[in-house]
DNA sequence: CGTGTCGCTACAGTAAATGTAGCAACGAGA
DNA sequence: TCTCGTTGCTACATTTACTGTAGCGACACG
């Protein structure tokens, strides 16, 4: 019942739990979120790249992730736009394994 | 402007870019899909086992994003009840080391 | 000054998720 | 056979999330 994990807004789902990865499960599991780390993986954008780099996605909302993701510490905003902290490489590191399962999903025999 | 991935509905944004990537991306960036994933890790369970497993996510989406995702080929019905197919403990795989990043991160210094 | 970019926000409209209720189908007991 | 409990799944009204468009103040270039 408690609250464990420390610096996570009240609003994340799962932190309730106790369970660091329910947290992070949740806020990955936000429209484009893991979108935006995925087109940052090579470099800092600015707002507006990173909005045509994701198809154009509203700014509201594109701002309501980027927001979160600067408070998780993934993401910062630099002279260079935003781009990933060490802890987002690291974040994206552990998904870059899902890039190449991708490709062989793609290929599948499908539904 | 060619659509590539061969069984993702139309309605999978991102699968216009013709990278799988970037369908995959969207399919596990709808809420409660990296969730569902996540706590059929240990094997099969009954969609109500995993409704309270979910934190008691209400139905309605819980059956939507089942079937997205056994369209997808990640998820099956048999008698236990859902469970994860070959390619599915393949997608979860890839997001095995997320479960130790999650714990560094829950130990970070963040806002 | 005008023009263009930057990060960011307001707001109306639309799509998605929630919460509650309940369906038909199957099996186990009595 | 009649209830009871379970299964997977759906309807529907409410609430929340997202979209699309427009535009803000601040800064830089000319």
């Amino acid at each position: 019942m408690a609250k464990q994990v420390p610096a996570t807004k009240p609003g994340v789902r799962g932190s309730r739990t106790g369970r660091p990865i329910m947290a992070l499960l949740d806020l990955l599991g936000r429209r484009w979120t893991l979108r935006i780390v995925w087109e940052l993986r090579e470099g800092a954008l600015t707002s507006r790249a990173l909005r045509t780099a994701c198809d154009e996605a509203s700014p509201t909302i594109l701002q309501t992730r980027l927001t979160e993701l600067r408070e998780a510490g993934f993401v910062e905003l630099t002279d260079d736009g935003y781009g990933l902290t060490g802890l987002g490489r690291e974040l994206f590191a552990t998904f870059t394994p899902l890039s190449r399962f991708a490709e062989r999903w793609s290929k599948r025999g499908g539904s």
